[in-house]
DNA sequence: GCCAACGTTGGC
DNA sequence: GCCAACGTTGGC
């Protein structure tokens, strides 16, 4: 089991819009980024905890944890020419860009900010701290994650 | 709206 | 395969 961070800007999809969706669960599609691609296709399983991360936001942090509920498969976005994540490149046979299904595990009682964490020294290794990451999926280490789930005000995590 | 830091594209 | 130009991300 793996642990996760994913971006996601609140104005388009933020954790109060999962909260709303059927199951709770929606599909994370428009990853147009391959070595992010990768992580889906390669690397997540059902069943991985992800921290739910509002960028673009104010102020951006992390609101929640959601559960990868579906295995990587076809963003259908890129099949469609209206949609704004459209890659003419791909097609149904061959599809170049993947998406998993995520599902609502616990909203932090405590959102926790990004100033905040910039001053905890203990999170000195979260990669999305490191200067310069835009990646919009990237790996959390247990530690940081049951640390940042205690912030949050969840226990037991 | 600015801009630093990336990733991608495409000519050569 | 290099690399300049361009586009995007995302905090501020």
């Amino acid at each position: 089991m793996r642990y996760w961070l994913l971006k996601s800007e609140p104005d388009v999809f933020g954790f109060a819009d999962l909260k709303k969706r059927p199951h709770q669960t929606e599909p994370w599609n428009g990853i147009r980024n391959y070595q992010a691609r990768n992580f889906m296709r390669d690397e997540m399983q059902v069943g991985d905890l992800g921290l739910f991360y509002h960028s673009n936001a104010t102020p951006p942090g992390i609101a929640g944890i959601i559960r990868i509920s579906r295995a990587a498969y076809p963003d259908d976005l890129q099949f469609d020419p209206q949609s704004d994540y459209y890659d003419p490149k791909s097609s149904p046979e061959n599809p170049r860009w993947l998406m998993v299904d995520v599902t609502l595990e616990a909203e932090f009682s405590s959102f926790i900010t990004l100033e905040q964490m910039r001053a905890d020294p203990r999170l000195a290794d979260l990669l999305i701290l490191r200067r310069g990451n835009r990646l919009s999926i990237t790996p959390v280490a247990a530690r940081d994650f049951k640390y940042l789930c205690k912030l949050g005000g969840l226990k037991n995590r």
